[in-house]
DNA sequence: GCCGTTTTCGGCCCGACTGTTTTCAGTCG
């Protein structure tokens, strides 16, 4: 089992409360104890078998859940759960993920509408039976269409970072498995797009009958769709499909290829193939029916006389024109990274203090490390007012000098207010070593006073860089509406960076923005946004979207040296 | 339900906005 699914299990329990109208600091309990399980590095799985281990002395786990935790990973649920299922719908939760939609909405939608899942409340809405309903109107029923909208565009997709999980565990199996030569990941997976719909692994087997009965052993596993003598379609307990393909040493290139995709990129090689009266297929590159290619995808590239094609690229978006010329990026790797540029404390809303955030950075060999705490406009982070910000930027340079081989940055997250106006003055920000500006509030300005807001912002002349700049949650929490071009375009004439947020639910800047923002001449930041040390990891995340964004090391601030960023974002 | 402790109880983040009302509940972050 899965830290995110049990994570999911201690959130749903918080819904179905929440529901109840439980007590509110109880349901906060449950979510805190699913924020803790989601970030934790090692598998709780692991820390219950090991007889050292409490599971209670984790943060925000106590006895109480920490004996729910056991029941979870031993029989799959635990009693508070199945009793609450008892109580609601068990598609009301979903409900309450429409946006505009809360517990209290959703209860009174159920009692009222007898509505229990997603599909009664598209029925409801579409009838016109929502708006009838008291404290609701014609806007709040539309909002609710609209979110139903955004909900359904990417559901059935887990984040990059969910599927990671569930692959970790696989990997672990396949690499004890005997009855295998060799094994990859595919698909969408492969080129790290932000949401995975299934994992596509390719085997090449001693034995395929042996194989398959060795994968089908696999404890994860909750359904056999399909099995046969190519291919085995399982789906995990946590929801992910996973389909196994078996292939020979011969065509296993090929078949990386085929099942990488993207079926774009597919397309256009094999247009290339035909053209020269050839046939690309998972097998390989046939001449009638001899192989001219097919062991390794470099094999099969260099047959159509393209260079290898890094898979984050693989979307036909220009890579195969830019191959043919030559003229492919060198795409930043993970280990060009020296720092992370944005991250919090206890000051705000994180979990550790300076002094533990600025250790975890220099664990991971950076060079520089920079801390940005929220302004006081976020009230719910606790943010920091003129003094406190000073106050705080006082200590971050006292452990700073402290430390040895790392520039710990005085920083800020500061917000960009609805008048475009910055949440701290500017003789505070201009103190700072790095001001990052976001915008959390007032998130439905009509898109020519965004635009206008997050320019001004941008011309303050005292920012570093633009947080999360389209203020999206995948799946969530649709981007702000605002001119991308005039923003990027204001950025790179004040030399102001645009972040890309490492966070595994945000990847904002997305990756189909970034080759729009650099060909306006912005310079970019990876800022993982951690609010733990844990969350440090996430930068990983911000590297798969720069790369498929087209980014080099040249074009993210993250790879230069201490030394030479001080140079490059000191003051005039 | 967790946590810390002045160690077994009391506190736990709260302000702004929206759409609905006619003074505010619900939602969001």
């Amino acid at each position: 089992m899965e830290n995110a699914q049990i994570a999911d299990m201690l959130d749903e329990i918080a819904d179905l409360l929440e529901l109840k109208e439980a007590n509110e600091f109880r349901i906060r309990s449950y979510r805190n104890a699913s924020r803790t399980v989601r970030g934790l590095p090692e598998r709780l799985e692991d820390l219950a078998a090991d007889e050292e281990q409490d599971l209670a002395d984790l943060p925000n786990i106590g006895d109480s859940t920490a004996e729910k935790i056991r029941e979870i990973l031993d029989k799959g649920t635990c009693q508070r759960l199945e009793d609450l299922h008892k109580e609601m719908p068990s598609g009301l939760p979903a409900v309450m993920r429409v946006e505009g939609v809360g517990p209290k909405k959703a209860i009174q939608l159920h009692k009222e509408l007898d509505i229990g899942s997603l599909d009664d409340l598209k029925k409801a809405a579409e009838a016109g039976d929502i708006r009838q309903l008291e404290g609701f109107g014609e806007k709040t029923e539309q909002k609710i269409l609209k979110g139903l909208e955004t909900l359904s565009k990417t559901s059935g997709r887990l984040l990059f970072k969910d599927a990671a999980d569930h692959f970790e565990s696989l990997r672990r199996r396949l690499e004890g498995m005997k009855s295998l030569k060799k094994w990859e990941v595919a698909g969408s997976f492969r080129r790290t797009k932000e949401t995975i719909g299934d994992l596509d692994v390719l085997l090449i087997a001693k034995d395929r009958g042996e194989a398959t009965g060795e994968l089908l052993e696999y404890e994860e596993i909750s359904e056999t769709i399909d099995k046969g003598e190519e291919k085995v379609t399982v789906r995990l307990s946590g929801g992910l499909q996973v389909d196994f393909r078996f292939f020979e040493e011969e065509s296993f290139g090929a078949a990386m290829l085929y099942f990488t995709g993207s079926k774009a990129h597919n397309i256009a090689l094999r247009r290339i193939a035909v053209a020269r009266d050839w046939k690309l297929n998972e097998y390989g590159i046939f001449k009638g029916d001899r192989r001219l290619a097919g062991k390794d995808e470099e094999g099969v590239y260099k047959r159509l006389n393209l260079p290898w094609i890094p898979p984050e690229l693989r979307e036909d978006r220009g890579e195969i024109d830019a191959a043919n010329a030559g003229e492919l990026p060198t795409l930043v790797a993970p280990g060009d990274i020296r720092g992370d540029l944005q991250s919090h404390t206890t000051a705000s809303d994180g979990e550790n203090s300076i002094g533990e955030m600025a250790r975890a950075a220099k664990d991971r060999g950076y060079s520089f490390f920079a801390i940005t705490d929220h302004s006081k406009r976020v009230t719910m982070a606790q943010g920091l007012d003129d003094d406190d910000c000073r106050r705080h930027a006082e200590k971050i340079r006292e452990v700073n000098d402290d430390l040895k081989g790392m520039w710990l940055m005085a920083g800020v997250e500061v917000d960009i207010l609805k008048s475009g106006k910055l949440d701290l003055k500017a003789e505070t920000l201009e103190q700072l070593d790095w001001v990052v500006a976001s915008i959390h509030y007032d998130r439905n300005l009509d898109r020519k006073k965004m635009t206008e807001r997050i320019v001004k912002a941008v011309e303050s002349g005292v920012v570093h860089c633009l947080g999360h700049p389209l203020g999206r949650v995948i799946a969530q929490r649709e981007p702000l509406a605002f001119d991308t071009a005039k923003v990027f375009e204001a950025c790179a004439e004040n030399d102001v960076c645009i972040e890309i947020n490492a966070q595994p639910d945000r990847l904002d800047l997305p990756d189909t923005h970034c080759r729009e923002a650099k060909a306006a001449g912005v310079m970019f930041t990876i800022g993982t946004d951690a609010h733990s040390t844990a969350g440090l990891d996430a930068m990983r995340f911000g590297v798969n979207v720069a790369r498929r964004g087209w980014l080099e090391a040249g074009d993210i601030l993250n790879t230069l040296t201490a030394t030479k960023l001080r140079k490059r974002i000191r003051r005039k």
